[in-house]
DNA sequence: GATGAATGAGTCTTCATTCAT
DNA sequence: AATGAATGAAGACTCATTCAT
């Protein structure tokens, strides 16, 4: 067999990680063995190690190339113009997950709680999605920001604050939704407006 | 005297969870083996087994005595007259989570996403967690409506989006603090109220 | 199983350092699998384990054990006295090894030439050997010493140049033997007298 | 013109042959593996296997091109006129196999310690060596004749003996000074001198 | 009851060799 | 003729669990 072409070799990668998302996510990163992989890619042994060197890298792989196919989804979200209040953005931003989830064929979801829990033990997992949700949250500001200055609310000094309490509403809504599998985007949304002071009160 | 008996049995197993959240903490769940366990217990092989009959169990235990012993702590909270503003519940809660954590001597978040990650494939430990938070939002659910008594918040029909909403940012700050380390209670109450709507929009 | 008595695990320990030994012997130390040590052992893989962590210390273990154990035959030829000429000294030595080779039911040579082998890429086994062979020459050098003394040969200045050739002799006959079978202790005692010079003459 | 081809197919044995010298050398021989040689020759798999239809080849190759270089070099020593000295002897072959090593850019001892080890399960290696070391030896048992018609050493019965001994002090440079990288060829010369007996003793 | 040695199926990974292109 | 991607049978080692003492 001579040199394979580049879009070959790609499209055998991209192979490959779809057979390790689908049985990472019905067996776990742990529980799922490489024969696992193996045999779902329909690949022989040295054929997955020669794409990928170890479970490690795919796991890495997984879940950096879950990340990055989710924000490309997302970013436009994040710089429409005009910007939507909050509570639509969270909505749009957790209806995305949602169609990422059922266009891709697997629940990235969770992925993605899979993932956290391997970022506790592996560094690099550890450090690119560190560098991930920190980009993501900066995103999350900058589009706070601007709804600021379309007047969906008060222009204030704890932009970071916000960012981070969207942020968190957006991960919870993974974890809730993937545990209970009964919260829709638009309930959060919802949710969110309805948590909202009438006044400043604390 | 079976009394001495059932004292020194519950004493073995509080042991021996002790020493498997201390493993589990910082290896993860899968990483964790039995013989770490067991020589972290200062026991023999045969008397952990004699109190939790598998990995399993134990694992199943950890996560459930976590989350109960969380649940004793969050409670007063939750049931606390005159109810608080939702951020200010949030605040609460969060720094509850993180006293938790303190108090305990391991980190509960950590745990938290090791057993959301284990419940993808473990049908038990699956039921038991979605017992607890459906019955934590419920709670929730109810605060939310004393606070609403309280003027707070506007009553409305949609108490159930609320509870999930709030459940939403509280497992949200469990994620990020996690993983950024950078996430403080009362930025996260600030980061709520500052999210709020000048103006209702759809 | 309650504890083992100490006697007990040596004795298991030497159980499979002889499966070892004969399996090395037979099939190399490369081309033997753990598998064929475990076998040949009759033990379990897990039990083979816990006494011997990896091949490596196996084969470590191996080639020590054969250095030492020979060199506790050895060691009272090299302090005879009175002592004997060097000819008679090298066919007492050689004939040591043949013996060993005997009594312990594997062949000492071939374990030698494939511990020297392995020696090349293995940085313990090599420091080992390297410390085992300095310290046989120099009882070697006192050996030569005393037969100076006792009138077989000239007291000169190059005693160490002396163990080093005798040296040379004695592993030389060990590589010899294990790959032609044809040399007797005897026939290089006879060689080393008759490559005697008639008189100085370089 | 099947000339040129025929050179360029000794060129190409030649060269593969001269990676799997570097990487054997460095590496042993079964740790070295065909991706290390087919790396470092510069061809592909497929040239490689082309040339030398399996790894055991190779070694067989790589080891008898050694000892047949060696060879070359050896020969014109045990046919001078006059013949040397035992000693003196010795002397020169313990040097051209220094010569050797940094002639030809690997170290011929480390080379022959590998195929030693290698010959205990390798049949066809076996019985080269064995042909080689024979027909080594009996040139040395003539060139000793020689050394006895020179009047440097007593004409005896035990000629084969002798070379013997000597072929042994030869082997036993190589593994001595490949394992400990202190004996010099001239040590041995002086050492194989200071081992003559004064007195014939039994 | 308690002990901890033993089990052995299962894991990840390697590598000599082949053969489609 | 040459290439190098693919094969797949081993290999070393682990670890949840058991059970003889």
């Amino acid at each position: 067999m001579p040199k394979i072409s580049d879009e070959k070799r790609a499209a055998r990668r991209a192979q490959i990680l779809e057979a390790a998302w689908a049985c990472f996510q019905k067996e776990g990163l742990h529980a799922t063995t490489m024969d696992d992989i193996i045999r779902a890619s329909g690949l022989s042994a040295g054929a997955v190690y020669s794409y990928y060197p170890s479970k490690d890298e795919l796991i890495l792989a997984a879940v950096t190339t879950s990340l990055s196919g989710l924000t490309s989804l997302v970013i436009p979200l994040l710089q429409a113009m005009p910007a939507p209040a909050p509570a639509t953005l969270l909505q749009q931003i957790a209806a995305t997950i949602d169609q990422f989830t059922a266009r891709e064929g697997y629940d990235l979801k969770r992925v993605a709680l899979l993932g956290w829990a391997e970022a506790q033990r592996n560094e690099r997992l550890r450090a690119t999605m560190r560098g991930f949700y920190l980009a993501f949250r900066d995103l999350l500001e900058q589009a706070l920001g601007r709804a600021a200055d379309a007047g969906h609310l008060e222009r204030s000094l704890s932009g970071k604050d916000a960012a981070k309490a969207l942020l968190a509403m957006i991960v919870g809504f993974v974890v809730q939704d993937a545990l209970l599998h009964d919260v829709e985007p638009e309930q959060l949304a919802r949710g969110l407006a309805a948590l909202a002071p009438l006044r400043r009160d604390d």
